[in-house]
DNA sequence: CGACGCTTTGAGGAGATTCAAGACACGTGG
DNA sequence: CCACGTGTCTTGAATCTCCTCAAAGCGTCG
């Protein structure tokens, strides 16, 4: 039990390795030791489990230690629809801002590590921190620009999306100090053609034909990307 | 000249009729009076003309008072993809709050008269107004949500999201105090393809189709909405 | 080792696209 | 006020991409 607390106080937001890439980026550090007093830390997950439900009330901003998760949403008839995947350092929870009410589920792909900032918390800082507001208010607007960019997906083809796909989680990968080009998939082919509005055949018929031109190498969930820059190539494809 | 300085001061955000649909929506009084000293009203742009460009550095909110406009990105191809429609009383520009660079240009889809919510003016505001960046955040977070409806489209049938669409824009105008069963479509039947991500062929022969089994009656842009039970019914089948 | 879930592979079919051509509407100028 | 031209909208036919359904292969975990 102690070794348990010894750990809650071990990492602070000062010295997370993701403090660049966290709630903190970008603050200054005083701000950053205000935080760190607020933040609830290791809080942990399982695969498949869930972090927060869709019709929760929002209870805050949660981010990422290690591990990744997916953002579902449900339609009517309760088919699964995955908003996004989740990487370390990455934020979650925006999608129950605006009517405080989880329009999403959060679920664990894999075993997860995670800070949650409550939402009491958020608006005390808010108060006497304009520059955390000033955050806040900006991660949220990345989001506009990551939805734009999965607009642009919606009316390519099926070998554009799965080449984006590779590629998007190698530079989210990439900037978070993994490798960006060699990883491991943590969702399901299901999952994938499910995110990017794919049948799974799909996807699996697209990745093995990448394969047999040589521009990645798969197995299973393990990925190398081989010839990145016909990878890219896919995206520029006029039209 | 004295009668545009007339215009300009004789409507403010405590007269508009938009108050409770704007950004004053959900501040007080006092927060209004602040506001409204800080707005800049009565911009015009005629059809075609642009309100900001993509690219452009971000210089603030902006509030539609009347008119239409499209919320424009475009890929690397230059090929525009309309993100949204934006009608009088919805706010626009949250596209360029993240990398203070918008992401898309806002173009007048007819005559539209505007208010511009200065950026220096949010920051200032923001100090001393934590509900302002609240409403503010919520807006930005309102659109998420939004995104999320879109995700949900784009693995619809063309009819799903034609049905989807009228009955969007319908809401949105009945929430503004316009009929909601009859009204003019601004956009052409190509922005309308684009937006929902299909041919603008396809737009046409689907809604001809609506008004052969009678539950819409269209004329070039004016539409009738006959069986709304009908046209939500799209939305309800099962996959 | 067996069962279950995930992935791969194939065949056939549906929905939407593309291309092409004609109808219509609107604004301009004669 | 009408003719004309341009841009938008409609309609048709051929094509293609991707989906669906089905079944077999593979991997993993109890």
């Amino acid at each position: 039990m102690s070794n348990v607390l010894a750990a809650k106080t071990a990492v602070t937001c000062e010295s997370c390795n993701l403090d660049k890439l966290c709630i903190p980026k970008g603050l200054t550090r005083a701000d950053i030791g205000d935080l760190k007093l607020l933040v609830n830390r290791n809080n942990l997950r399982k695969k498949g489990e869930v972090i927060y439900h869709a019709g929760s009330p929002f209870r805050g901003i949660v981010a990422l230690r290690s591990g990744s998760a997916k953002l579902v949403s449900f339609d009517r008839d309760g088919n699964e629809i995955i908003i996004d995947f989740i990487l370390p350092g990455e934020l979650l929870g925006f999608d129950g801002v605006a009517s405080q009410i989880h329009n999403c589920s959060a679920v664990a792909l894999e075993t997860v590590n995670f800070c949650h900032l409550p939402s009491r918390q958020i608006e005390a800082l808010s108060v006497n921190n304009s520059a955390f507001q000033q955050i806040l208010l900006q991660r949220s607007c990345d989001q506009f620009d990551v939805q734009i960019q999965r607009l642009m997906l919606n009316r390519r083809t099926a070998e554009e999306r799965v080449a984006f796909f590779i590629l998007h989680i190698s530079e989210r990968l990439k900037a978070r100090g993994y490798s960006e080009s060699e990883f491991r998939l943590s969702m399901s082919r299901e999952d994938i053609g499910n995110h990017l509005g794919i049948a799974h055949e799909t996807v699996s018929r697209i990745v093995k034909s990448f394969q047999a031109i040589e521009i990645i190498d798969i197995k299973a969930k393990q990925l190398k990307i081989i010839d990145k820059k016909k990878l890219f190539s896919y995206l520029d494809k006029p039209n």
